[in-house]
RNA sequence: GCUGCUGUAGCUCAGGGGUAGAGCGCCUCCUUGGUAAGGAUGAGGUCAUGGGUUCAAAUCCCAUCAGCAGCUCCA
């Protein structure tokens, strides 16, 4: 009895492959090469998730697939290894990161090769290996030392930016200033969210609800000088790159959204200093002064500059708000204001983004005292302070049109603001009147009214005319923006990639405002030790508690200290791509040779989580990487493909009411905390869980066995440790085999799907890799010994066809990244040869060359069986023949007035009127159509006839 | 609220203007005391709903409903 024997089978094979290095990276790229990428993951405690392998899964066959049809494949594997569960593991049990790290990337390594996945290990990389961050600082440093030259939309070495005379004229120093301000890394106050209580800086996931995750202490918004990463100067290069990748249109729609570019224009308003009236004189100089000089870049401290994407709606601009960390604050405020502006400041400084931005919050603010004049009409209009307004975006000020914006009419209807309606909605809108009536917002466009002479134009021609006339004033001009914000770079933790950067301090030890990058030989700027990982207590990186032979360093005669900030866990996955290429260069980060060798990447696999950040930091990096003339494409992923999550099982559950009662889920709403109650009497319920008897099917969902009234919830969750849904990969390969869990993992559906596991689909492909067993191996025997159906003849027609249609639709199948369908067909090409008395052997070996890329274990060993002592995954794509698909005869559907009423057998190659014919001269039809008229016949060749009768 | 995706067998999913499919599950029968068995049969579908286009719609178009996911004060 020779079984089929997974456990036994797979790690011989894995060690074999390991042994011959079967999948290595040729040297030499061919006519033909592939790329195939993997998003790393992050190697967690607890291991691999049965998520990972499905992309991993998919990036392996299509790997697999490439090889065996003749083209040179890269398929690398590494970690992105620097991130927080590491380092807060390190503060708990004062373990170096670096060695929970390395038993984590062991253990990730161990489950990858047990899955058989065809990657070539001699590249395997580690984000936090020294000689791979050293080229990640090295980066840094192209990033520190480039410019953005907007006239020809390209990065630059900083030593060719050109210095304006009055910079030059005022020395060294302001020379340097003036190129620090332009590098695409700068250094800025940007806010922390500083937990006073924990003595430590928390990343914003580590932020909820304004208060620390850990122990839910206060987490104040406090400006810290840090590193940040000029991503918006690459906004538009990084929006026009898009239209050319292979990537679905989400992501792609995420990331230009994300990008979110706007045009509009900014607008200048000056700031009215007495009472109402009294500006008179400055005003008109004020104007005049515009008039002849334009528009200038920086607006001063005369008006307030707003950016607008409304500019037709300048004269229902009835108030103006600027956002509470606006910098002419101070001036706008009136002293009898300042109490009330203080203390609304200090309580915005301790939201998040995140709970400013959220959702449908009601709106907050407080009068400044100031008012400005609008430029349309001239009016005196009030300026507010509102965190609805955010100093990030635009100018950090508005003028607030409540009439025809959202956000300014809540405003306005919570602080009792006039409203003007300047745009008349069409004759047909539902709220018209009430529009008009400045009772409803209306953010649409229409024609112009209460607009002087402007009314009666549209929408768009105001927005020219106004513009260009504002402009004529010098008040004025077109703008662009982008929602897309400058990339933070840098963390207060330990265990990132330091910086390499050197801070000049004089004797005393104080900083002079000198920086230099260090020098690229004496890269990398490893992590010091520390005798431990707890935090110090103050707002600065843990690298701040480093010893001074660390952290004070001389270099030609003058004393530094170094950048005590790291890096984000982003850094090092934004180029790891380009380092599985070449990834034991000492001497450069790629070779330029090897670079044009592979990339781009020609598939990239991961989960859409990234799609937004990681993807474009990377794509940024590149396009530097790209100017300054380190890599030659354009962009790095030329398709992308996201996998779909994998859920737990699916669960059933229902609402009990404090009783105990249950209640069906239709009666369920949730209030405004989010909690579950019950929609009539509001009394809380309770989630419980069912067993699959206790519910039946009914119509499009499932009830109560007990009571069909009461709607049960029938869903797969999120698989999480807390839900205990968590399938682990290395159970399911003891039980059932790699082979298995791969196959299952392809089978679920699409790839982009999102689908609920179900162990007992696992046991499905299971028997499937049994049958493909015993169709070749005679299993009864207690030697292994191929099954006596397996002959050398040929195959019969039908056999071959099955064949020929099997190869096809694999072929297609895998290159379409269906995977699911291949199997099936797959399935039906074993359903068919195991019900054959002779199986014969070219079958069935090209049958296991197209199985080898899903369950490679299992191929490899019946291919021994069949007498090779070659590895199957070294074996040729077998080619489909269509003369081998053609059937002599096929049956043929003939329809009356649309319905099939008979079938009628007919040669493939039948004209349309042998077609007809033979249709009319069947029994079944002709008693069909009875004493009713042919009127017309709709014959399509190969496919169906159909006769309309009347 | 906005955007996107999805509604096909009990479940998970293919297909896609012209014959309704796979795996799992289920029914019946057969084989088998190394068996998380195997084999053979069969049942089960108004292709979410309503319109439209067409000789013909599950398929294309429009609307509706339901589910899921993501985003959301960006002026």
């Amino acid at each position: 009895m020779v079984r089929y024997n997974p456990n036994e089978i797979e790690p011989r094979w894995q060690a074999y492959w390991d042994e011959h290095h079967t999948f290595a990276t040729p040297e030499k790229v061919g006519e033909k090469k592939r790329y195939v990428l993997d998003m790393f993951p992050y190697p967690s405690g607890d291991g691999l998730h049965v998520g990972h392998p499905e992309g991993y899964t998919a990036t392996d066959i299509v790997s697999r697939f490439a090889r065996a049809r003749g083209e040179s494949v890269l398929h690398p594997m590494g970690f992105d290894a620097f991130g927080l569960p590491a380092e807060e593991h390190a503060i708990k049990t004062g373990e170096h990161p670096r060695v929970q790290t390395q038993r984590n990337i062991d253990n990730f390594t161990r489950q990858l090769k047990m899955l058989g996945f065809s990657y070539d290990w001699d590249r395997v990389l580690a984000t936090t290996d020294e000689e791979y961050f050293r080229w990640t600082q090295w980066i840094f440093g192209v990033l520190y030392d480039t410019w953005f030259d907007h006239d020809q939309q390209k990065g630059r070495p900083i030593s060719e930016l050109p210095i304006p005379a009055e910079v030059a004229a005022e020395g060294e120093l302001a020379i340097e200033q003036y190129r620090d301000s332009k590098r695409l890394a700068y250094l800025d106050d940007a806010l922390v969210n500083w937990c006073p209580k924990l003595g430590t800086v928390l990343a914003n996931e580590e932020v909820v609800d304004g208060k620390s995750e850990v122990g839910g202490h206060p987490v104040k918004r406090i400006p810290l000088r840090q590193w940040m990463l000029r991503i918006t100067d690459y906004a538009e290069r990084l929006l026009e790159g898009l239209d050319d990748l292979d990537w679905p249109t989400g992501i792609k729609k995420l990331q230009s959204d994300w990008i979110g570019r706007s045009t509009g224009g900014e607008v200048d308003f000056y700031l009215q200093r007495g009472a109402a009236g009294d500006d008179t004189g400055p005003f008109v100089a004020f104007k005049r002064a515009r008039e002849t000089e334009g528009f200038p870049t920086d607006p001063g401290k005369d008006c307030l500059r707003v950016y607008t994407t409304r500019p037709d709606t300048l004269f229902g601009a009835t108030y103006m708000v600027v956002a509470p960390e606006h910098p002419l604050i101070d001036v706008l405020v009136k002293p009898e204001q300042k109490d009330e502006v203080d203390a609304y400041r200090e309580k915005a400084s301790f939201k998040s983004d995140r709970e400013r931005t959220d959702g449908d919050r009601a709106k907050t603010g407080v009068f400044t005292g100031s008012h400005a004049i609008n430029p349309a009409d001239g009016r005196s209009i009030p300026i507010w302070v509102a965190d609805y307004v955010l100093a990030g975006y635009g100018t950090g000020a508005i003028m607030a049109v409540p009439a025809h914006d959202e956000r300014d009419f809540e405003f306005a209807v919570a602080f009792d603001l006039p409203v003007i309606p300047v745009v008349d909605p069409p004759a047909d809108h539902k709220q018209r009147v009430e529009i008009l009536a400045g009772k409803a917002c209306f953010a649409a466009e229409g024609v112009a009214i209460n607009s002087g002479e402007y009314d009666g134009k549209t929408t768009a021609e105001v927005k020219a005319a106004l513009t260009a006339e504002l402009a004529r004033q010098g008040l004025a001009c077109e703008a662009v923006n982008y929602k897309l914000r400058d990339w933070l770079f840098s963390r207060q933790r330990f265990w990132g990639e330091p910086f390499p950067v050197l801070h000049e301090i004089d004797s005393e030890g104080n900083a002079t405002g000198v920086r230099r990058l260090v020098p690229d030989d004496q890269l990398p700027v490893t992590l010091p030790e520390l005798a431990d990982f707890k935090p110090h207590g103050r707002p600065e990186p843990p690298l701040a508690k480093a010893d001074d032979d660390w952290l004070i360093v001389e270099l030609d005669g003058k004393r530094y200290r170094r950048e005590t900030n790291t890096m984000p866990q982003w850094a090092g996955s934004c180029w790891y791509y380009l380092r599985y290429i070449d990834p034991k260069n000492s001497d450069a980060l790629i070779d330029p040779q090897k670079e044009k060798d592979w990339m781009p990447v020609d598939l990239y696999v991961g989960g859409a989580e990234h799609a937004v950040l990681h993807l474009l930091y990377s794509r940024f990096w590149h396009k530097v990487l790209f100017d300054r003339g380190h890599v030659t494409c354009p962009e790095p992923f030329g398709k992308l493909v996201n996998q779909g999550m994998i859920l737990g099982e699916v669960e059933f559950t229902s609402f009990v009411d404090p009783s105990g009662k249950h209640v069906s889920t239709k009666d369920v709403k949730k209030d405004s905390e989010g909690n579950r109650v019950h929609k009539a009497t509001g009394e809380p319920v309770e989630i419980v869980a069912l067993t699959e008897e206790q519910v039946v099917k009914k119509g499009e969902g499932f009830v109560l066995a007990s009571d069909a009234s009461i709607k049960v919830v029938s869903r797969a969750f999120k698989m999480s440790k807390s839900r205990g849904n968590v399938v682990n990969p290395d159970s399911v390969v003891r039980d059932y085999g790699a082979d298995s869990l791969r196959l299952y993992e392809m089978f679920m559906g699409p790839l982009e799907a999102t689908k609920p596991w179900a162990m007992n689909g696992v046991g499905g492909v299971r028997s499937f890799l049994d049958r493909v067993w015993r169709m070749i191996i005679d299993e009864p025997e207690d030697e292994l010994k191929l099954s006596d159906a397996v002959v050398d003849t040929a195959c019969d027609e039908e056999q071959l066809r099955v064949l020929h249609q099997t190869i096809r639709k694999v072929t297609e199948d895998n290159e379409a990244m269906s995977f699911n369908t291949a199997i099936a067909k797959m399935m039906e090409f074993t359903n068919h040869f195991t019900r054959c008395e002779t199986r014969p052997r070219e079958a069935m070996e090209s049958f296991l060359i197209l199985l080898a890329p899903y369950a490679p274990h299992m191929c490899e060993e019946l291919w021994k069986h069949l007498g090779h002592n070659e590895s199957i995954s070294l074996q040729p794509w077998p080619e489909w023949d269509e003369a081998a698909l053609v059937q002599a005869s096929i049956e043929i559907p003939v329809q009356i007035n649309g319905k099939v009423k008979a079938k009628i057998s007919l040669s493939p190659d039948a004209k349309p009127n042998e077609m007809g014919e033979a249709a009319l001269a069947d029994a079944a039809v002709q008693n069909a159509i009875g004493d009713k008229k042919v009127v017309k016949t709709i014959a399509v060749p190969g496919r169906m006839v159909n006769l309309v009768v009347k």
